[in-house]
This record gives C-alpha cells, structure tokens and sequence, in this order.
DNA sequence: CCATCACTTTCCATAATGGAAACTTACCAT
DNA sequence: ATGGTAAGTTTCCATTATGGAAAGTGATGG
C-alpha cells in the first residue's frame, strides 16, 4: 500500500459524517436538529450516535428544562481530534501524487 | 435536511476513494500498482473497478506489450469531475458552519 | 394512573465488502 | 496443436453495515 488509509470508519460513513461536521461547528446541537440536518429516521440516528458514542467521539447530555425533556449532542476533544485527522487524511488522498 | 449531501456512494467508500485519488493523479496505471497501492486482493480491486467503470469514471484499456497482457486504467473526464465534486462536497462539510 | 413525548431497541430485510477458489483468456514454450 | 502460466474475472460464502417500522422505556403533564 502507497500509504496506510487513515480513513476512520467511524466517522467515514455518510450518515455519521455529517453529525460529525455538523457538531464540529456548534457548541452543542439537539437531537431532533441533527436528525432533520443528517434526513434519517429517529432509530438510525439514534444508532449513529451510540456508535459515536462508543467510540468517544459524541457526548450525550440528556436535560430536562422547563418539563420537556431534550437530548444535547456535543462533540468530544477526542471526536474533533479524529474529525480533524479525518479530514486531514480526505484532503491529502485528494491532493495525492502517486 | 440542512444540505442535501452530495456524496457520490461509488466514488464515496474508501477503497474506491483511493482509487479515484490515485488515478486522478496520473495518466494510467497498472492494475497491480492500484490494487497494492490500495491493499486489497485481486478479487475486490476487480470488482471496485468495474462499478467504477460501470459508473463511466474509469476506462478500461488492456494492452498486450511484449508479450505481456497488462490492463491499464485511467480516469474519465466524467470521473474527474466526479471526483472533484465529491472532494468538494467533502469540504464544504468539514467546513460547514450549522 | 394514564397518555405523551423523545428517544432506544428490536426485528427484519437489503446492500456492501471481503477473501478464497474456480474460471477465462491470452501468450509462450515445446 | 497442447500444456503451462500470467493476469484478471466471477462465483461462492460469510460478515458487517444500513435503514425504517414498530415495539419498548423513562420522565413528565394532566
């Protein structure tokens, strides 16, 4: 191999992806938004943030505020760390020079 | 949805994704460069070739030269195009603002 | 205590990958 | 012509990944 592929299957599927990015730019996000952001249904979100979850990647805050009870998703360091390294790894294959 | 994702699934899993980098970087290449360069058995880089040909992305050109069969690919234009799209929609992602 | 909201899990059906092994072609040697 | 080998191709089979619908959970409001 020209060089190891550092591509995080984590976080390289479409779906997770874009919660990836799109927690990489906010503070926080709640469930619903990420949901209608990424356009899957409530379980295969639900599914996407456990993985990102079990991999350190996402923070989950579950907050009950004025009754209503809202999960919060929040990147970790480690989750925009890998994040960074993934885009770093998308952008040097795309420039690659065999 | 926030923005449609633009991610072309043939170009998009990461063995493919290799792929496309590899041969946007050159002319032509050997079969067995991007299958080691990749790092998957002759049975898989054979079968990501042909959806990517299936696709119009790749062209296929077998040449006999001194007695050895080689079977060389290359980008297409289509393929090109698709591929900087792609890379594209890939940073427009990672730089997404939510 | 019951209904509802906001997810979670389970169930199920596809689709995507991957490697090994069998198969195909072409070309070289005899 | 016939056999052998190189270079891919296809087939076979096993995993794993996704996805949505539907059922399940826990907290909250009435």
């Amino acid at each position: 191999m020209i060089a190891p592929p550092m591509l995080d299957p984590v976080i390289h599927a479409a779906g997770r992806l874009q919660i990836c990015a799109l927690l990489a730019s906010v503070d926080e996000a709640e469930f619903a938004v990420l949901r209608d952001g990424v356009g899957v249904s409530d379980s295969v979100m639900s599914k996407h943030l456990k993985q990102l979850e079990d991999a350190g990647y996402v923070k989950v805050r579950k907050a009950t505020t004025m009754g209503r009870q809202r999960t919060w998703l929040s990147i970790t360091p480690a989750g925009r760390k890998a994040f960074d390294a993934h885009v770093k790894e998308l952008t040097r294959l795309a420039n690659l020079t065999l």
